[in-house]
DNA sequence: CTGAAAGCGCTTACAG
DNA sequence: CTGAAAGCGCTTACAG
């Protein structure tokens, strides 16, 4: 016999009270530490799940408890073709979903990962494929219409990421506001530009919104230029941003002072796009991000950006999620602080010295 | 009342029924497509399901029909203090964990990713509870010990990924052997260095051992002065490569004319500190990798490394563990091809013009 | 402290 | 084609 077909069935609670001599409700209870099992108890069951190796059916324990102690997560694999340093890189979702990851741990919950393609239809089916095997669900940016939030959120808790709150929803982002303000204001009152430009993530994105919204507004406050939108639209992506430089410059067009970018890849790809038309940043045009992910340290020079907590984004979004899971209520609306980071690409000079870095922004930078 | 505190219950199949006005076998069969119910019922089932946002619960499914359609992957989170461009990138375990999701996905399977902390203890019962929530699991490097994986494999089918098979579990790697093999024969024979060191990875990954052993064979058989394995051991990381480099430096001793890491981080390591203390790649010293990360292309001089085809190895992973949840038998060393990749850290010329690159090289390239 | 039994929400033979 | 019923493997009142 030895390697025959036995079909090794795993074993169940019944067998571990069967070999322990117990019933299986005393299984059950020394397992999870429910009321006070005699110690004799406890050792005989312990012995049986050693000796069987007993490892206790989640779906069962789901069935049974209504709670799975899983959270879904959804998000977009590779969105456009990777660009250069980008491919390689610990992206945005990345970081976020590694937040998440960890604060689920510490709660004993497990994440259930599921990327959709960038073209994939189908998406709300698999997105309730996850519901049902999750106690909640976080979504990233832009996965489902508010429509489709609304309904799914019949069936499970969703939790978005930088989209909107809505009745049935939470949604978890970063104080845009406030970091594009100061972001402007260190441009044009302590830099002096007075012409910029903003180049824009996905059109439909909030987070994308809220940055336009505020650059313009505070551009003007400030008494600046703004450089017409029309031939500005990115999408988030480093090739859409060089993409929007490269055909600026092959029609002629003049480049605003300094080019404010929705997020950091948008800024990579219009340093790459500057710099293969010898055009020198800062010192012609000055270029800033959002975001601030690992890589924008690394750039050269160094990416003037405004800091989003990523990775404590992605632990909100859990913890809140949790929350509503055990039947909290809870704000609809989380927004997490950012912090303005002057490196290079703005006109400051080298860290040691900071030069142009007035009192004011120092300020931002504690 | 609008907002009171209505303690939404999740519809379930019993609700879809009564409003269809069919028996939940009915409701059942026409979600899964079993048997052939009449249009008349399909119709009203599915519109009771669209009403009432019904998704069916995974923990029910997956204990009536015995199959969670979930896999666990268990990997170690942040290992050692992150180095330089380390911490941003997408390493190996990243891109192994794209292939398995992708895989996945394409069986209609999810995958419950569980990083462990590097210092992490307990290890065993954790894995043990993503154990119980998934139909098989994958492991990556070094997360449990010979015994631990066969006593998990008691409950749930196991694949490790560069590990070694068992009795009772599966391994993919890849074919280190071929890999080291034409490497070594590239540097001695094609570029005739005659003192080689390898710095190798964690002691107790058979991978590593793998690389070291056929290191040594290889060079000798080629004729070549092998440095003496004491101070060379490194532990896959770009801080622990370094290490080594600066404190043989600092004993003032002299370095072979080609060092051959057992993976691209730790080559990242050695080119760091051999640029600090001023010594030309490749002219002073050779440096070589192992695995072809995204960022081993872009290093300065591009990285020589052994291509494995990252996320194939993670796809096969899931392949095989599909299968054997499935029930088939199947071989228990599943080893992928390896490609070496000729670049600019061995010596070779800029890629336009091949110089130093022979016949045999090229070959293995193919 | 402990056991018998009900119940969690599905799927699937088995009859009709 | 369709429904009643058993069963998947747990947890937890409820009695004893």
């Amino acid at each position: 016999m030895g390697e025959a077909k036995r079909t090794r069935v795993t074993p169940t609670i019944y067998d571990v009270a069967g070999r322990a001599g117990v019933s299986i409700a005393s299984v059950s209870r020394v397992l999870n530490g429910q009321g006070s099992p005699r110690a004799e108890t406890r050792m005989r069951v312990l012995r049986a799940v050693r000796e069987l190796s007993f490892v206790p059916d989640g779906a069962a324990r789901a069935l049974s408890n209504q709670l799975k102690e899983v959270v879904g997560v959804v998000f977009r694999r590779g969105s456009e073709v990777p660009f250069e340093d980008e491919e390689e890189s610990l992206l945005f979702i990345d970081v976020i979903n590694r937040g998440i990851e960890v604060a689920a741990q510490r709660r004993g919950f497990d994440v259930l990962m599921s990327s959709v393609g960038i073209r994939e239809d189908g998406v709300s089916t698999r997105v309730a494929a996850i519901a049902g095997k999750a106690d909640g669900l976080i979504l990233h940016d832009r996965m489902l219409s508010a429509a489709g939030i609304a309904r799914l959120a019949e069936s499970v808790p969703v939790v978005t990421l930088a989209g909107r709150p809505s009745r049935v929803s939470i949604n978890v982002r970063c104080d845009n506001e406030s970091g594009m303000r100061a972001l402007i204001r260190h441009l044009v009152t302590d830099h002096g530009y007075r012409s910029l430009a903003f180049l824009s993530g996905h059109p439909d994105s909030p987070d994308n919104q809220a940055r336009a919204r505020v650059f313009e507004a505070q551009a003007i406050a400030c008494g600046a230029e703004i450089h017409a939108a029309a031939a500005w639209h990115g999408d988030y992506s480093a090739s859409g941003g060089a993409r929007v430089i490269a055909s600026l410059l092959d029609e002629g067009r003049i480049l605003p002072r300094a080019i404010v970018c929705a997020n950091d890849q948008t800024a990579l790809g219009v340093m790459h796009a500057l710099a293969r038309r010898g055009i020198a940043v800062p010192n012609e045009v000055a270029v800033t991000g959002f975001d601030d992910v690992p890589v924008a340290r690394h750039l050269h020079p160094p990416l003037t950006t405004v800091r989003q907590p990523i990775q404590e984004l992605g632990a909100t979004a859990f913890e809140v999620l949790h929350s509503r899971i055990n039947g909290s209520a809870g704000r609809r609306d989380v927004v997490l602080p950012v912090r303005l980071m002057i490196r290079e690409s703005c006109g400051c000079a080298h860290q040691p010295s900071p030069l142009p870095a007035p009192a004011a922004t120092v300020a931002d930078e504690a």
